[in-house]
DNA sequence: TTATCGGTTATTGGATACAATATGCAAGAG
DNA sequence: CTCTTGCATATTGTATCCAATAACCGATAA
């Protein structure tokens, strides 16, 4: 007998199904920084023990999104302007390379995803869909350079940084000007510059960087 | 009543000592690349239940030292020929990076420390100094920079790849050519000339990827 | 022979119970 | 009143036990 063989998701473990809610609520923003993350009280919340939860805070705190003491819990890792400013450096630097070995390999598919991004965004009216098409413009544009180690390096910094992304978009001229340079890199990506591209994506995060200061340093 | 103030080392907790002890045994390559990891064997090793275990494999895998599979264990993740190629050219960049923001805040104290690890290196008779004393006089070199972001990506990206470092040291002009080639950055970073210490560090680490490769490919 | 089925064992995932530590408060000494 | 001290409570860290799943193996039928 020949049936449809069907990709069993492999259902998640608790863990994992933990770790990405909260993933996702420090990302969105949901949880603030500092914010306390007591293990009983999520344990409740997900209907579990508290082992689960452990898991999944050991994972986020390996990625920097919490900070954990002993015998005194996590909470939610805020960053400083001193932090932000570098990790921005650290995204023209990697995000740089990455699209410039992209753009040669890029395909009219990867185009269009880019495009629908870019659409969705300018059209796009709370902070949360900002976040979430912005990031998915730039990472569209990034996969085709198909660098496993680099698109994760990128991603995970992107988590740890991506409430402060959506706080710096949400200033007065911050999706208008995004928007425009979102449209340049693209154009860049089609034409096949791929040094245009990488110059471009430098720029575009080195500026948002010092809108993300000016905001940090208002408070 | 006045008494020196003794800093009580926060005693670790079980699962970080395992942890610890589990990624040295990795990164030496006293555990081999798919090799499994079977949580109660460890737990007996340290005399402790599997619950802190857990806890140590799950940063091992965030860290991508370890490959968990739901129910069926962990293993050593080893790396692919491609994986380390572009590991490499990841290093080439940031490294490079990082090593050009450190020079002009070098101290003489940072430079005499470079120096001993770079003597260290080039007396050292097995593997295992060699990949130490090669880590440590590079990233000496890079502390200045006191870019803590780009400084712990460094320190996990060479985690995953010492294993494999340490084997292309071995090989047979390994030493003698990294050697050289400390000897030529160091003078760059001595003279204040942080673009060249930038472009050696680059070729430096690109070279050894050839090497490496070559390496692989062969077995 | 070979493929499939059933059960046995080994191993991981998770729940509950207990131990270790920190925090807050109230009582008492100065 | 202020500071210390000791206890009560809250929270985390770990051990033990049970549940879920995978791997192995022998038996059986085509």
């Amino acid at each position: 007998m020949q049936i449809d063989s069907v990709n069993i998701g492999q259902t998640a473990s608790a863990a994992v199904i933990i770790y990405e809610a909260l993933k996702k609520a420090i990302i969105e923003g949901q949880l603030k920084d500092g914010e306390p993350l007591r293990q009983d009280e999520i344990a409740r919340m997900f209907n579990t023990s508290r082992i689960p939860v452990r898991e999944a805070l050991t994972m986020l705190e390996q990625q920097g999104l919490v900070a954990t003491q002993r015998y005194k819990g996590a909470v939610v890792a805020g960053i400083s302007p001193d932090e932000a400013a570098e990790i921005w450096d650290f995204r023209a630097l990697v995000e740089g390379r990455v699209i410039e070995m992209a753009v040669p390999r890029m395909t009219p598919e990867t185009l269009a995803a880019a495009r629908a991004h870019l659409e969705a965004f300018s059209n796009a009216a709370n902070p949360v869909e900002w976040g979430d098409h912005n990031r998915h413009f730039h990472t569209t544009l990034y996969r085709d350079s198909a660098l496993a180690y680099h698109l994760g390096i990128v991603e995970k910094t992107l988590d740890r940084v991506d409430r402060y992304l959506r706080a710096q978009l949400s200033l007065s001229n911050g999706v208008a000007r995004a928007n425009a340079e979102h449209e340049a890199i693209l154009a860049a990506c089609e034409a096949g510059d791929a040094a245009r591209a990488a110059e471009l994506t430098r720029r575009h995060i080195l500026g948002a960087k010092a809108n993300l200061l000016d905001l940090l340093s208002r408070g």
